[in-house]
DNA sequence: TTTCCGCTAGTTGTGCACATCATCATGGCC
DNA sequence: GGCCATGATGATGTGCACAACTAGCGGAAA
């Protein structure tokens, strides 16, 4: 039954034999690329993908790009409308608000539902994220402060082994995380607001660190949970104001 | 922005005119007959679905089947594999431990995150659904148990209004509702066994609708994750005897 | 001047032919 | 007699041409 199972063969590989990739490997390749561009607001929220223009810039047809538009439109961050194009989808605050709620529900289970006891190379993992804030710290950057984001929501969703909340948290993070460089960027008091963020999420991930240093994984999802949420209600005030 | 209010035009539908249907209309028919046939296991686990015979039953082509089947497969309940053909994904109760965990979770935030308080036509739902089950208990029959069960469980998940709360509980819903079915049809004592689930079922709608009654959604929630939780350990030691 | 009709350009959706891949049967070689 | 190679077969994946559809522009009529 099982077709998992690492085929080893005689001589040279017939599968994805270390430099190339099969038909989904690349189909993975392509949607994290894109979606990388999205949150990272490469694509802004309004604009147009013309399928035709990223067939050749990864140097497949349509067809297979499609698949992968497909994906990114049931995971919210596209909308394919025929004769018009395909867009990616506007994001609003309010929208977001539910978004929002289930992410802090999710936040606290991730302590809670198969916890992964961290070893001495995820730890360190950990320490290297802090580190990353530190020189963030120091020379703010919106784009590398999302990336830094994007990395340590990863690392934190390691934490643990029920897969299906794994993935679900992903897809919730992937849908609410554009919202803050969208609204920061119309900011007035634009350096502020970023210096304090960061510096706020600096604050975040070392206690975070703190906890997992000491293998307490329920109380990085309470953490989690009250920043995800103070997150989200000082995004809704600067968006009033 | 928004793009779902029914157009009140003059004469003729230009729109999906009353009979017909647009693309993504028939996507969704095309979608949730597929996934109906898997879960009442129409198409057993590890039946090959051959792409052009779906193709030939729906009056199309084979793409806009791809389009499906691809969105299956995301969702779990499919696994394409060049060569071979796309089989319908095997399922062990061990391996669903996780998905049944995270439902047991989601089941409490039903009553918690934007609940909406049942109005008469859908506590008359809920009361039809109770005589559904009487109708049940009277006559058992499994597969219109699984209906009773999917009709049921939409019921419930129209209580909240937080959207991506609904979309993730049903995606986690038809990824284990198959196994009960599965399970239970390689029983030897299968009349006793069914009969005893439908009895268990109809205390849980009775118990549900006495709270959706008197309002307490809350309540709702409770009422249901301990029956999932409850559910569960039945299948597992059942599956283990 | 304004409004409405129709045409054109451009995009996604569909159908079909072919490429690619895995399985299985068959036959020759050791 | 057993084993490996090889081709036939049938499935999904891909590429391409065309259909369906929308938005915008332009011109003619009221």
């Amino acid at each position: 039954m099982s077709l998992h199972e690492a085929d080893i063969h005689s001589g040279a590989g017939e599968r994805p034999a270390a430099g190339e990739e099969g038909a989904r490997g690349r189909f993975d390749r392509i949607y994290h690329v894109l979606r990388t561009r999205i949150c990272l607001l490469d694509y802004p929220p309004g604009s147009r993908l013309r399928e035709e223009d990223l067939a050749d810039e990864f140097g497949i047809s349509r067809t297979p790009i499609r698949r992968v538009l497909v994906r990114l439109e049931t995971e919210g961050l596209l909308r394919s409308v025929h004769g018009v194009g395909t867009i990616v989808t506007d994001i609003d605050v309010e929208e977001l608000a539910q978004v929002y709620q289930l992410r802090v529900e999710l936040a606290e289970l991730i302590g809670k539902l198969s916890p992964i006891a961290p070893d001495a190379s995820k730890i360190a993992a950990f320490r290297g994220m802090l580190a990353r804030c530190d020189g963030l710290l120091e020379q703010p950057d919106p784009r590398e402060f999302a990336r830094i984001n994007m990395d340590f929501f990863h690392l934190l969703n390691s934490l643990t082994g029920n897969e299906p909340l794994r993935e679900i948290a992903e897809r919730l993070y992937y849908q609410t995380t554009r919202i803050w460089l969208k609204t920061a960027s119309r900011l007035s008091q634009y350096e502020e607001v970023l210096q304090n963020e960061i510096t706020i999420f600096h604050r975040e991930v070392a206690d975070i660190v703190s906890a997992v240093e000491v293998g307490d994984l329920e109380a990085v999802g309470h953490i989690r949970r009250s920043h995800i949420s103070m997150s989200f209600l000082r995004l809704r005030n600067e968006s009033r104001s």
